[in-house]
DNA sequence: AGCTGCATAGAAAACGTTAACTATGCTGCC
DNA sequence: GGCAGCATAGTTAACGTTTTCTATGCAGCT
């Protein structure tokens, strides 16, 4: 009859006593460093079965240095983009043998500095912040003083599809193309021959995302001669709902537009959805084309054009970099392609 | 100029050392229990601030009990149920003070229970295992093991979505009505007047989700005096991919059904592309429903008819109950309803 | 004056583990 | 035979907190 001491949770002493060993004998069993002659073991191991013990993570960390965890900061569980990027993170901390600490900050930038806080308290070894973020003076300013925090009690920022904060910033960078994603599939659509093609974003421009999306949609344009009419670009947020409304409204004004650049998969849906209530057909009236390339968009009706970004890769690069920084000093900021999908939601432009 | 000791993290001493006070004092002051003078609280909050300090979770847990923690085991995270309902347990663990640990076992039984393992070591307040499981003998038996062991430490295995273990095993169980719904949205088709409905369906009968959904469906069909062609009961898994293939294998061999129950929207989806793909029309030609309501549902071409599951309140409820087991000793189980959601997927049958 | 009681503060023990020493045989070698 | 060196095991001191328990001063009361 096993006999806890306390709590009810066994302890090293406790298989100590049932094998008649000291606990240091009990931890090497375990730790499977230090020679331990075989006879010991087998009565060691006997006395953890018949407790039913397990280590008690907290004490090893105490001691040990490193609580082996990994935090990541996402705006959202439900969101397939964070979640797909999120899958990568946990399957890569998995990998290395740590365990994942998750939280939400549902787009609220101050919440999202209280995390990392929360998990430099947990003393994470590393703190993935997933997808864009803001980008005003100030914001900056709190950023850069926390990657700074983190790494003086050995910790690592990490800023997944996030551009980096500063030259001195003691932090991770893992981005992928956003500019140069936009480039290409705006670059695709004036090629077709579209030339009023509208831009559904989200946020204001300082969120690092809309912003260099943005930025690609622009580029492409001037590279193109293409003059872009300030009446196509418009801004929501980044749900479905949002380039809906977007989208009827630009109807509703005539804006007259051949082609939409939509900043994400889930804001293309919705201008998808608003076309097709407005009478209209795609690709052959308007075509769309969307950013993120998540599982949802090959099965949207047209199947959606769209830039595909490395989720998964995105995220084990992360935990992969921030846990070996020590063997990649030098390329701590590491910058992932983009590709264009097409699929069927673009076509050359229609009579207009 | 701030001297932390030696790590660089610095702690309580080195804030008592700053403050001139002792560690006990720091203590209290962050605690703010204990009362302290004005002037030493002021003293110490300053010395916190300007160390940059931050309590050790790790410490505090092996001293205080508790880790404040909530653990929660899910099959995927993209996939978007799963997603729906680890928001659930996110939102309330942190409304509750706690902190989240999450982890995938991808659809592996026994990898599950290997993480449930390492979820004790880390001394989860709770573990929630999210999503429907194996119902074999031997995996029922050491599940309810697992969910002593659990017990014994102060743990407390919830299971979210998935049946109980059985009457003396010491477990929290939300689940929703999967037999219910299951039922309600087969009889909808049989009131339109179907009477060849197939059922694809997933894993083994002995995984939960799909026994209970299988067990609606027949359970509708026998109320309504319909017989059933077991032909038209096929089996994969819970992907689109699998949808298309049971769908595409179905009308090669000419099974004639007027209506698709898929065990999930993620079959269903799968289902509809095959169809569509078969020159099929639905409604007109073929009725579709799914099961879960995923976000995705509303948005695919059709609509689809399918099954809401209060996601979220699933995972909130699982953990509320779960944290606070005392107050609610008695109602350690509970059923959440379902209801069926009429989209445009679902129409009488046509000539056939 | 002498006591009680409160506000404030510190010292020391505890939490469960590991790491650095120390101790004891035993083997093998000159 | 003496000693180096290894295999094996135990003792003790950390790790960073919180929680007793104890101590001191000072007000308020009889």
């Amino acid at each position: 009859m096993p006999r806890p001491s306390s709590n009810g949770r066994p302890t090293v002493k406790d298989v100590a006593a049932a094998a008649n060993v000291s606990a240091t004998t009990v931890s090497r069993v375990l730790g499977g460093d230090y020679p331990v002659s075989a006879s010991t073991r087998k009565r060691v191991l006997r006395a953890v079965r018949d407790l039913d013990y397990v280590i008690n993570a907290q004490a090893r960390a105490l001691v040990g240095g490193s609580t082996r965890t990994v935090a990541f900061v996402v705006r959202d569980l439900v969101g397939p983009l964070f979640a797909c990027i999120g899958q990568g993170v946990e399957l890569q901390a998995t990998a290395e043998g740590r365990v994942c600490l998750v939280s939400t900050h549902h787009g609220d930038p101050d919440r999202e500095l209280e995390l990392i806080e929360l998990m430099r308290e947990q003393q994470a070894e590393a703190v993935v912040l997933v997808g864009g973020g803001l980008r005003t003076e100030s914001h900056t300013r709190r950023m850069a003083e926390i990657a700074h925090s983190l790494d003086r009690v050995g910790s690592r920022l990490v800023l997944c599809g996030r551009p980096p904060i500063g030259p001195d910033v003691p932090a991770t960078v893992v981005e992928y193309d956003n500019e140069g994603g936009a480039f290409a599939v705006t670059d695709y659509l004036i090629s077709l021959g579209h030339r009023r093609i509208a831009f559904v974003g989200a946020g204001e421009p300082e969120h690092t995302t809309t912003g260099a999306r943005l930025g690609g949609y622009t580029a492409a344009h001037t590279a193109r001669g293409v003059e872009i009419d300030r009446e196509l670009i418009v801004s929501g947020n980044y749900d479905r709902e949002s380039g809906y409304r977007q989208t009827t409204a630009l109807l509703a004004r005539g804006a007259g537009m051949t082609a939409v650049v939509g900043v994400t998969d889930m804001v293309a849906s919705g201008v998808l959805a608003a076309l097709r209530d407005a009478g209209l057909r795609v690709p052959e009236d308007v075509s769309v084309v969307g950013y993120d390339d998540i599982p949802l968009s090959a099965d949207l009706n047209p199947a959606l054009t769209t830039v595909r970004i490395p989720h998964e890769e995105l995220g084990r690069a992360a935990v992969r970099l921030a846990l070996h920084r020590d063997e990649h000093a030098l390329d701590q900021h590491m910058m992932l392609g983009t590709h264009v999908v097409i699929r069927s939601s673009t076509a050359p432009p229609g009579r207009h």
